[in-house]
DNA sequence: AACACCAGTAATATATTTATTACAGGTGAT
DNA sequence: ATCACCTGTAATAAATATATTACTGGTGTT
């Protein structure tokens, strides 16, 4: 299976993902699976608003994904689960992709 | 040669170093080889106290060096130059990185 | 001297990201 | 009813990142 390749926007919103010490220990501990919103919040030591800004950020980038479940006693809860990914970046994969940037920051947020 | 394993902060300076449109698109221009200051401003259109400011953080994340050259017609001019760089990024490289990460946003700037 | 290039930075303004606080509403158990 | 869990969001505050403006100073040429 080949990387295909990305538009600068998405290369772009994957940075963007990555580049916060958080989101990294979010994806550190979703590498260890699945999780619900609550005890990812108390295993990443933050508040639930705040951790849903960082995964409403990744999931935009593609790189985790959302199931919601019904315990056995009855609680809604929503499992975030990352999805498996492998990029190479190379500045020659850069230059290709920055040709379909679209520069401007944040517009259809 | 193999990938020699990053500090958490390292991949993170890399992110951050990466998610930014200009930037990408200052990468775009580097891989066509190096280039002076003024000219890559032109060529990236953007201002040089800008493009420094870009340039500087791309230094810190050891993906471009600088070097300068007295012109024949002796001025003195500042060249840019990309460091080739391969990285893959997979859920487990970031696990690993991420027991390094200091966490704490900004303290040697 | 005035011009066209070059490098460099300090101070400031603007925009965006990150973080917090304060809510509302659901389930089942005591 | 109260408690301990769960999801979800709006409004706001605080911190950072991005961008601009206004400078300083160098070279060689006209």
């Amino acid at each position: 299976m080949k990387n295909k390749p990305m538009t600068g926007d998405e290369l772009l919103a994957l940075f963007e993902a990555l580049a916060n010490p958080h989101r990294l220990r979010i994806i550190a501990i979703l590498a260890d699976g699945k999780q619900y919103v609550s005890q990812l919040a108390r295993e990443a030591e933050m508040s639930r608003p705040l951790l849903y800004m960082h995964l409403q950020k990744m999931e935009k980038a593609g790189i985790v994904k959302t199931e919601m479940k019904i315990s056995e006693d009855g609680k809604a809860m929503k499992f975030y689960e990352l999805l498996p990914f492998e990029f190479r970046i190379t500045p020659e994969l850069i230059r290709e992709a920055a040709k379909t940037l679209t520069i401007k920051k944040k517009e259809g947020k």
